[in-house]
Formats: structure tokens, C-alpha cells, sequence
DNA sequence: ATTTTTGTGACATAATTTGTCCAAAATAAT
DNA sequence: ATTATTTTGGACAAATTATGTCACAAAAAT
């Protein structure tokens, strides 16, 4: 398994346009927004929509479900931090997951 | 250690509730909410303030922490669900919660 | 049957988030 | 050093989302 670096979603995508060498406007404009919030968006002060990230994906060469997994595990990250709650909650919410689900397939 | 029955937010302060058998209106009353609102809150369809989980814990004499834990959890389990994710970003984000609190450490 | 409790649609209002414009700061190019 | 390009961040209107309550229906209890 491939060793992976551990960055935030806007470490991650702004990566990729590095590698590419493309600036801001550039990649900004294939996605038709603004450059300034692609940057935002890299500094991680405004959340991508799914087009977006959809978007990003596409014209880097990216898996979508990749891409979008790495960016709600942030989301994860961030509200944990933000509450500064404990790690142990993931624990719990995985359970609940597992629960929940249950209760859904219940429901149909 | 004490095997814990696995419910959501709602559920859990409702059966506190229940068990002390009162109604929502005198419970709201305490909370100074209407009954309709702690109503939604019980059926996870309203978010509860900090200041409505401190006074639900205070009326059940329950641990604020535990019980923000409670919720927190539960925010987390209905984002990966809702955007049916795979449980896998939990240790994604565990790892990255520990990254981003090093460099929010460095930061100072 | 009446009273009490609980559930839910609808809605105004509040709070948050978004995306852009603009100009300043940083960086790169010549 | 000067100029051009890129990146950053404040400010803000607009859009989106969430809140809390009212009014009444449905369900449960007495």
C-alpha cells in the first residue's frame, strides 16, 4: 500500500495545480468561478460545491470519490476540532453508523 | 465497562425524558423553549443550541460533556450517510485531526 | 368523551455561507 | 529595478440553510 501524505483538502488540490504549473486563473476558469475563490477554496475557506470538486477532479485526473471522500474526512476533522471534542466520538459515530443504517434498511 | 444501548441524540434525552415521566411542556418550560421545538429536537429534525443540551443536562443531572459527545457523534454519522460515504473516512479523518492539531500547535 | 400530550405543515426571521469585486501584497519575469 | 502576473484578503450583496413558533391535527391517557 502506497504511503500517503497526510494534507487537508486544500493542501491536496492546490497540489495538484502546482504540479500542473497552472495558476489560479487558469483552472479557475475551466471551472467557470472565480480564481479567488479557487484560492479560498485551497486555503480552505470556502467549501467546494460537488461540481466543483467534480470538476477538479476531471481536470486533474482524479477519482471523484476520491476527491470527495478526502474532502468530508476534513469536514470531520475540522468539527472535531472546532468542538475540541474527544477522538473517541469517531468511535462511537461508527457505530452509530452501522446502527442508523440498520434502522433505514428497517424503514423501507 | 457498562455495554451501552446505541440510539441517536434524539432518542437518548427522550428516554430521559420518559423516564422521568414529564411531558415535553413541562421540560420546554424548564428550557424555556416551546414544547413543539424540544418535540423536534427528541425526533433529530432541530439541532439543539449548547444552551438547550446544558439545560437537559442539568435537569436530568447528566454530564455536559457526555451528552455534547452524544450529539456530536451523531452529527457525525448522519454527514457520512447523508452523502453515503464510506465508513473508512473516520480513520482518514482521525488521522487528520491529529495532523492539523500539530500544526495548529506550531502555529502559536 | 374529555383532557393532555405529541406530531407536523407552514412560515417569518435569523444566521450562515457563498461567490464576486477590488485592491493590496507577494512572487516571477524581463 | 521595473513591470507583469499571481495570490491573498476585506467587504459585501445575494443565496442558502436553519431556527423557533404558531396553529391545529393526531394520538394517548384519564
Amino acid at each position: 500500500m502506497k504511503k500517503q501524505k497526510l494534507i487537508t483538502f486544500g493542501e491536496y488540490i492546490r497540489n495538484l495545480r502546482e504540479e500542473a504549473e497552472l495558476p489560479l486563473r487558469k483552472v479557475a476558469a475551466q471551472l467557470d468561478i472565480d480564481p479567488s475563490l479557487l484560492g479560498r477554496i485551497e486555503r480552505n475557506d470556502r467549501q467546494p460545491t460537488k461540481e466543483i470538486i467534480a470538476g477538479i477532479a476531471r481536470i486533474f485526473n482524479q477519482d471523484f470519490k476520491k476527491l470527495s471522500d478526502e474532502y468530508l474526512s476534513d469536514q470531520i476533522a475540522y468539527k472535531i476540532i472546532n468542538e475540541n471534542a474527544d477522538i473517541e466520538i469517531l468511535k462511537v459515530a461508527e457505530k452509530k453508523i452501522e446502527y442508523l443504517k440498520q434502522k433505514i434498511i428497517k424503514h423501507i
